[in-house]
RNA sequence: UGGGGUAUCGCCAAGUGGUAAGGCAGCGGGUUUUGAUCUCGCCAUUCGUUGGUUCGAAUCCAGCUACCCCAGCCA
């Protein structure tokens, strides 16, 4: 696909363009600072687009930092899959990986630095007391009874928080600024906690870990980053992140701007419902393909190029937002439909007899692999008496509206010939099981000799060659457009969100990269799952194709 | 009168004082051996609301209203 040529203007750009013009600086460099506690999602690919994509277009660099400095809720695995993950997004991030927790002696050294200057002091009030004087909203706090202690002592009691002589929730690093704060952040905001945790980068070193707000300006102004962007939640904290940077001895002078966070109908994005969906095992994984994840959607079927496209379309604003999951499919169906080649599959099969086809006869066709792209080439189709048809495409009687196989008329099977239905045979249950049909010999590749129009074209596959698949069919993950919203998300899952079909394929499907995307046509796009095996196919439907036609349509 | 933000078509979103881009969705027509694709057309006299400034306002000013965020030793 074409990926919208139009270059984006939003308001961050615009801030850059100023920037770059009035000299304030001479290049651009951002970060994308995931914490490594989860799985990246749809969100994050906003996000990841934002930075790297201003890095790219402006020629400037894009780190990639992890902000680990809550071990607890940290480890590895996640650290990978993001790595991972960025780059199959298409990205490639500026010198090493960067980590927060690479910054800890400095972030230390910052902290003593504040101490000196009587800018923050060690607490040991119970963490309830601390919530009792940070007061309300609409109320002030009151200052610590250890807010005047001498810097000496203060230098002191942090040097034991550090060698580890206290206990985990005994006493904390407080930034002494105003407790009157209408921003509740400025409230004399912790700068260190005990943790006595082992860390997946730091392993045992520390015992005594900052908090975000004091380590990511610091991070940012390190690393060199002009523009450090974030979610709208954080616009209070860029008091913070300006007056730490204000009174501490370091020369580069980040600024952070804020975007509001996407929000996708029918999902949920927040990382804790996210661990709760996997751990509760509502969904098979991170990378169930029903998830809003990155792996999720590559599971799906849904290509890099698509995700980015999307990111592009939604713009970056501060208005809060709910994108309909229409748009995100959109941008799957263009791309797909650009590059994905064609096959012929049967969800839910009946056998077509053609009867006046011979016993023993068996051909082979061609069809094109791409309706109007040439240079994807052709495929063989075998043809035989006996082929599958979908369930829903014949009927013994319709209106003229129904442009498939009806009793009596004919149809092109597509890709082949012109078949009329004669009679059909249904089970016990009424249920079409059989629909014996003529062909007509002369209509392969070319419309019937005596001018009679047949307007219906449906797929098949050919009985004697086909190979059975599940099909995993998705639908919506939950019953309602905003589960964030819900009393409880978990109760509006939807039930319905996967069902599994056993179809039949064209033979050569057989052989399909996992991942790699095909159209089934008239059903839909498709992936081959990576739990499919040679002797046991499986294929995830990624999307279905746009379908104008509507059964209540008046004839 | 805690503070910080945001209000432009069903959903995203341009617009930055000169008379409302675009995309998605939707609705009609055409092409089509995928009810797909492609293609053509329609889809905001109006920018949360009320006033004001101006020759001229979505854009400037004032007052209302609605919604989001902040009281973790999470990020």
């Amino acid at each position: 696909m074409a990926e919208t040529e139009i270059r984006p203007t939003n308001f961050i750009r615009q801030i850059i363009d100023k920037d770059l013009a009035n000299g304030v600086h001479a290049h651009v460099h951002t970060r994308f600072p995931p914490e490594p506690n989860g799985y990246l999602h749809i969100g994050h690919a906003k996000s990841i687009c934002l930075n790297f994509g201003l890095a790219q277009d402006y020629q400037g660099q894009c780190n990639l930092r992890f902000d680990d400095t809550n071990p607890e809720k940290e480890n590895i695995d996640y650290v990978n899959s993001i790595m991972q993950d960025v780059q199959w997004l298409g990205f490639q991030w500026d010198g090493e990986v960067c980590y927060s927790s690479k910054y800890f002696d400095q972030l230390h050294d910052y902290a003593v630095e504040l101490i000196q200057k009587g800018l923050a002091y060690v607490d040991f009030s119970a963490q309830d007391k601390v919530r009792e004087m940070r007061g309300t909203l609409t109320t002030p706090g009151v200052n610590s009874p250890y807010r005047d202690t001498s810097v000496e002592e203060n230098l002191s009691h942090f040097a034991k928080m550090r060698a580890g002589e206290y206990p985990e929730g005994h006493c904390s690093l407080r930034a002494k600024i105003d407790m009157a704060s209408p921003f509740m952040c400025m409230r004399d905001p912790v700068l260190y906690r005990i943790k006595f945790a082992h860390h997946h980068q730091t392993a045992d070193k520390w015992c005594i870990y900052p908090m975000y707000d004091f380590t990511h300006c610091i991070s940012d102004a390190l690393e060199g980053i002009t523009h450090s962007l974030c979610t709208l939640e954080f616009q209070d904290n860029r008091r913070l992140y300006d007056w730490v940077l204000d009174n501490i001895t370091i020369e580069a002078r980040p600024r952070q701007y804020e975007f509001s966070r996407l929000n996708l109908e029918y999902t949920v994005l927040s990382k804790r419902k996210l661990i709760q969906l996997v751990t509760e095992h509502h969904v098979s994984g991170w990378d169930d393909p029903r998830m809003p994840t990155i792996a999720g959607m590559r599971r799906r079927g849904y290509p890099a190029a698509a995700v980015r496209e999307f990111c592009k379309r939604i713009g970056v604003t501060k208005m809060d937002n709910m994108v309909e999951m229409s748009m995100l499919e959109a941008c799957v169906r263009d791309e797909l439909n650009e590059n994905a080649n064609r096959a012929m599959a049967v969800l839910d099969p009946i056998k077509v007899v053609i009867e006046n086809y011979p016993q023993d006869k068996s051909e082979t066709l061609h069809a094109p692999n791409h309706p109007s792209d040439e240079s994807k080439g052709t495929r063989e189709l075998s043809f035989s008496k006996e082929v599958f048809i979908e369930r829903d495409d014949f009927r013994e009687q319709a209106n003229k509206k129904y442009k498939r196989l009806v009793l009596g008329k004919e149809v092109r099977l597509r890709n082949a010939y012109v078949i009329k239905a004669e009679r059909f045979d249904t089970d016990e249950q009424g249920n079409v099981t059989t629909v014996y049909c003529s062909y007509d010999d002369q209509t392969l590749g070319k419309d019937p000799a005596d001018g009679r129009k047949v307007k219906g074209v449906i797929h098949w596959v050919d009985a004697a060659t086909a190979v059975e698949a599940d099909i995993r069919l998705y639908d919506r993950l939950f019953r309602v457009p905003n589960p964030a919203g819900a009393d409880d998300f978990i109760e509006a899952i939807n039930p319905d969100s996967l069902s599994i079909v056993r179809g039949v394929v064209e033979a050569g499907l057989r052989d399909l990269a996992t991942g790699e995307a095909v159209q089934f046509e008239r059903t839909g796009y498709f992936c081959k799952d990576v739990d499919s095996q040679s002797d046991k196919l499986i294929f995830n439907r990624t999307v279905e194709l746009r379908d104008s036609w509507s059964e209540s349509t008046p004839a």
